[in-house]
DNA sequence: GTTGTGACGACTT
DNA sequence: AAAGTCGCCACAA
């Protein structure tokens, strides 16, 4: 039997996959949206074992710190920093810079709502 | 069953 | 701001 119920999973999968492109959202948040609150980790681990054919914005999952979460200088880290550049965001010291993001940053409120101070 | 680790996060020092 | 603590829980050893 499989640890983690396949569904939960699919409720995880779908909510990445709801993330617009340009925008970003916190484990926590899918976890959230998932309807899985508190259950941030797992979101981590559902990516992990995410098939590769479902091509989800995996990328778009930030910490809730707005760093990137996979080991620093690890394959994935430099892949998922590209990726999220790619879509116009910018990063200072290690950590996404919502302030120089391109395209339209007046989306950036809709998901992911770090602490502006 | 227990322990350690980790793509997390909220709270407290 | 930075580090520590605790809660969370799947998975491997």
């Amino acid at each position: 039997m499989a640890g983690v119920d396949r569904k939960l999973l699919e409720r995880i999968w779908k909510a990445v996959r709801a993330i617009p492109r340009g925008q970003v959202a916190s484990y926590g948040e899918i976890a959230r949206r998932a309807g899985l609150p508190r259950r941030a980790r797992l979101v981590g681990h559902a990516l992990k074992v995410a098939p590769a054919s479902l091509k989800l914005p995996w990328h778009r999952v930030l910490n809730s710190k707005g760093m990137i979460s996979l080991p620093a200088g690890s394959r994935g880290h430099r892949r998922q920093r590209d990726l999220l550049e790619g879509e116009g965001h910018r990063f200072r010291r290690g950590r996404i810079d919502h302030e120089a993001a391109g395209g339209a940053p007046d989306l950036d409120e809709l998901l992911w709502r770090p602490r502006r101070d």
